[in-house]
DNA sequence: CCTTGAAATGAACGCTTGTTCAGATATGCC
DNA sequence: GGCATATCTGAACAAGCGTTCATTTCAAGG
């Protein structure tokens, strides 16, 4: 049981002196088994089996299981408003709807797993970290709904409260996790562009 | 209705059974437990404690705390079906349309706690059980779909994909539930009011 | 009064949990 | 070779888990 005859190469500039090699392949084990019966569920066991170690090598990578979960999570969602500062918007509050919409979907395509745990493990955070992770959403949400506010002042949305709007498109947006499947019935493509077409018109545009 | 799927070695009802007063309570409290830290997270012997009993009296009213789980999801789903059965609909799949999204918010606004478990515990029912819940929300789903296809048909709708614009409807209208908070700035009525609105533009009538 | 039987207790079961840590193992550098 | 250091093991810990069951409590019926 090695794993690692492959070598840890030269390390350890950084303070973090740990396996490059490891480290990501446990956070990739806990996303998965996470994502597929939950926090409480999956212990610290199952996921160093999932990596090929024992219990106790994890603990050289995260201080505890609730941290392991934190930094699942926030990355995720700095990946998220890193990734929407980066994408194209166009001009316009139309187009800039446009945009988010696409890019939500593909993003939320591209990371069903880590999609999955930023939402339903809420509960299983503990209140500091929770605060954390709730800000970053709030973040998030906002990008939306400026775009909403300035759609409406400037006459081209109907739209008759944006707080709720933006709620109530991201849940239909997000939604599209729970059912799309590779390779099933419709492309990517056309996802987004149902999606964006039912967008447009909930906003009335 | 729900009834419990074993009830324990008792026949019928002569001095009443077992204790109409806890077994309700027994039921509310798991309802509430669950919602709040999710099923693999709360103890038997934490809803015997909500409940102001040993954890040992529980199996008088549950064979096991699967089916203690399994029976909130089935009674939810089964009083979905039911009460939208009752629900008066109108003429036309405007109309029905209409009803539905409205009835779909008051009912799922009355019960966040069943509503969120009956989404985020599926993961946690055993395969058999897993296959009976789907059926019964694939059911509900299918209520919703013989409308938007019928309108599309009238010619009154313009839905690409029935089977997707019925998810990312139900998805919105579900989505209700994270955020609503009794007394808060919006009333129900209003928030039933918009979200219609959206809904029926969404659907391009 | 006694009998009945359901309702609940409280201790016990075998097992798993997150976490710790001394010791083994491997690798890179002199 | 030998030293230093990064990585991992394997056993151990106390605590908690779902579940069982002999025993107690207690209200109601005859």
């Amino acid at each position: 049981m090695n794993a690692c005859s492959d070598m840890p190469g030269n390390m350890a500039r950084k303070t973090g002196s740990h396996s490059e090699i490891t480290g990501p392949r446990i956070r990739a084990a806990a996303l998965h088994l996470f994502a597929r019966h939950g926090y409480a569920a999956v212990s610290m066991r199952q996921i160093a089996a999932e990596v090929g170690v024992q219990a106790g090598a994890l603990y050289l990578y995260t201080p505890d299981k609730q941290t392991l979960l934190f930094d699942l999570m926030r990355g995720h969602l700095e990946d998220l408003l890193q990734a929407w500062a980066a994408e194209p918007k166009g001009e316009g509050p139309l187009a800039r709807l446009e945009a988010f919409a696409r890019f939500h979907i593909r993003f939320h395509l591209d990371r069903p797993d880590a999609v999955f745990i930023a939402y339903m493990e809420l509960r299983n955070l503990e209140p500091e970290n929770f605060a954390s992770i709730e800000a970053l959403r709030k973040a998030y949400e906002d990008e939306l709904e400026t775009i909403l506010r300035d759609g409406a002042a400037s006459g081209l949305m109907r739209v008759p409260d944006t707080k709720l709007a933006t709620l109530a498109l991201i849940a239909m947006l997000t939604g599209v996790g729970t059912w799309y499947r590779e390779g099933g019935r419709l492309s990517r493509d056309r996802v987004e562009r149902i999606y964006w077409n039912m967008v447009r018109r909930a906003v009335g545009a």
